[in-house]
DNA sequence: TAACTTTGATATGTAGTACATAATTACTAT
DNA sequence: ATAGTAATTATGTACTACATATCAAAGTTA
């Protein structure tokens, strides 16, 4: 390949793209492009890798990519077949504040705060009286416990972590909980103030006996020390 | 190795796990017990794979799975650094409704309600003229436009993206493009009702000039019809 | 014939060798 | 001292070999 100016060697090296990742390019367009579905048993690795030009050693590494989600499950001499990606799997593998970036960090931060103002009306659509008495235990038990920096960050993972299960979403509670180490990092950074005008024992009880409303202007309050610190920036 | 019963069998068969997903789970602790940072060298290939105790080969396959994440990238001779991984790229890839599970599109949708729901102070926070004009056009666009099916799911797409754009949250924006096919897919199925009581162009003028309160309540209005699916269940 | 056993074939999982390529370092000659 | 060149080193790719699990078919026994 000809390289005519510095231009072209910048373009080149920014798209230089190894054959893994090419790989892994066509095995997901191959898949979508016919229409594959969960159960469907791929080709054998040395059909696809002779078929995609490459050794069977680069397929494999791509072909772990698609394993890594769960998109591909292989089995001796049956082959590979086709399943359901785990969307979070990845996520979860990667999820540790000291090496994800800032930005980041605040974005997966802004994100719960989101989540938690917005899952009012699921809350509402599916919360049951056990549900609200498994959360009223969780927000006493903090009362009891001495005020200790670790011990107030756990009970409010407890606490909004069953919020979220309470949602009987899967998906957003395993997403909450990635969330969650995020939000005591940052928490741990920020010394975050101990007391608000809205307490978990608060929220429980609009949450059981107040409107949807009710409960959402709670959760803001709860949340205000949060919100003002968005502001300032 | 000795197979007592079935259910030892069983056991056996869940907790099998081939030498690539052992060392990749060894690399990722490897990494953060000795407080790896991005910018961060790591040993070489054989280096890993020799105290690993395994082939260069399998090693590779494990790495290639960090590589997609971005946490690793490497350069020929001057090694592989760590670096602060993408969490949404793994998902992006995946995101393909005719794949994933019925129970995770639920999820998902769910999710997207709830974002929307909950993007309100964040979007008081940071909301400006010119992107309130520009989500205006978006709005007008449609009535012009043909009341065609193709078109409402793809000005529905351009208009909450729009909003998810303003939070200048860019992870949540870059969340909610991958929520969007599974909505475009879920829309198509469910022939979602076309006319709302609150529509863009009410949004667009709450967002404007109305309080954080009157924005919220249009939008709980604007997506009634998904929540009313929701309660039916 | 039916049930059971054996054997063979096949696809993945792992190891090892070899070599190309890029980039850094060391060396050499002027 | 500096420009140019050679050696070194780590990744990227290819190829071979073989172990292992599993399915299928052939063969065997009751």
């Amino acid at each position: 390949m000809v390289r005519k100016n510095a231009i072209n060697i910048e373009i080149e090296k920014v798209n230089f793209k190894t054959m893994v990742e090419v790989v892994e390019i066509n095995l997901l367009e191959f898949l979508k492009n016919n229409s594959f579905r969960p159960g469907d048993i791929l080709p054998s690795e040395v059909e696809l890798a002779t078929s995609l030009g490459v050794s069977r050693n680069v397929l494999r590494e791509a072909l772990s990519r698609l394993r890594m989600m769960g998109m591909v499950e292989s089995k001796k001499r049956r082959g590979m077949v086709l399943s359901s990606p785990d969307i979070l799997g990845a996520m979860e593998r990667v999820m540790n504040p000291l090496i994800i970036g800032a930005n980041t960090l605040k974005d997966i931060f802004e994100m719960r705060l989101t989540l938690e103002m917005g899952m009012t009306d699921i809350l509402y659509i599916r919360k049951t009286k056990k549900d609200i008495d498994e959360l009223e235990i969780i927000a006493q038990n903090e009362k009891a416990k001495r005020v200790d920096e670790v011990f107030r960050i756990k009970n409010e993972i407890d606490f909004h972590g069953k919020l979220y299960q309470m949602t009987g979403n899967v998906t957003m509670q395993r997403f909450s909980n990635l969330l969650m180490p995020v939000f005591g990092y940052i928490a741990n950074l920020e010394k975050i103030p101990k007391i608000s005008a809205v307490s978990h024992l608060d929220l429980v009880h609009l949450l059981r006996s107040g409107s949807r409303e009710d409960f959402r202007k709670g959760m803001r309050t709860h949340l205000e020390s949060h919100f003002a610190k968005l502001q300032k920036k």
